[in-house]
DNA sequence: GCCAACGTTGGC
DNA sequence: GCCAACGTTGGC
């Protein structure tokens, strides 16, 4: 597929040199106007990059994955965990995520991707052949959830999880956003929100920068 | 409700 | 492939 409208996401060069926004309050997010009650959230989900199986059922899903499927969109399911599910739902159309590759040989930020499709109930619970099969859920109330994700773009520059780590750790010591990041506080959660600091989100993006924190750019 | 056993995650 | 971290299960 990748027909017509791969272009959509794909080498933006819009905008580009006429953006000059600087630190902090730029970037409004395509927040509706609703009153203003709901700040939007970044986020950052997981994904395994290399084979792996389950199950006998191959869960290898990378960014060049999601950005090979039709429309650029897939929906985010698998997910078995209690506070990552509730992230799920807590998610809004357009919000944006940072697809991380974890368990593989070069664990970081691949890239980017929004929401398409808010919470609806992940169907691979019910389906007994599926490595994510939960007996224990009933169609009638179902326990798991998922979003659909389309693929935005790719970081300009890969951000390996040893900078993230280093920056975790100056930060620890200094106060600064990324203290209490939780791909170091919540080891094992596959679904995370970035949290807020005064000025926006520990981890966010520009239109400018592929990704950054408060004044710390890559 | 405690907590040991167990299974999974995920870096290295 | 090893193994530490940690969430879940289930006996009591």
């Amino acid at each position: 597929m990748k027909g017509p409208e791969g272009k959509l996401t794909k080498t933006k060069n819009l905008g580009g040199a006429s953006a000059q926004v600087e630190n902090s309050s730029l970037q409004k997010t395509p927040a509706s106007e609703d009153g203003g009650e709901t700040l939007s959230s970044y986020w950052l989900m997981k994904s395994e990059p290399e084979s792996r199986l389950e199950k006998g059922v191959d869960v290898k899903f990378s960014i060049e994955d999601l950005q090979a499927q039709p429309r650029q969109t897939t929906c985010w399911d698998g997910v078995r965990n209690y506070q990552a599910r509730n992230f799920l739902r807590a998610m809004r159309l357009d919000e944006e995520a940072f697809f991380y590759h974890s368990n593989c040989r070069e664990p970081g930020i691949a890239g980017l991707m929004k929401i398409v499709k808010e919470a609806y109930p992940d169907h691979t619970q019910f389906e007994k052949n599926s490595p994510h099969y939960d007996s224990s859920s009933k169609e009638d109330n179902p326990k798991w959830s998922m979003v659909d994700v389309q693929f935005v773009r790719m970081m300009r520059r890969f951000i390996p999880l040893a900078e993230l780590r280093a920056h975790h750790e100056a930060h620890k010591a200094s106060g600064g956003p990324l203290k209490n990041m939780a791909l170091f506080t919540r080891q094992r959660l596959s679904v995370q929100r970035l949290t807020r600091g005064k000025d926006g989100p520990c981890l966010w993006t520009t239109r400018q920068n592929d990704c950054e924190f408060t004044h710390t750019r890559w």
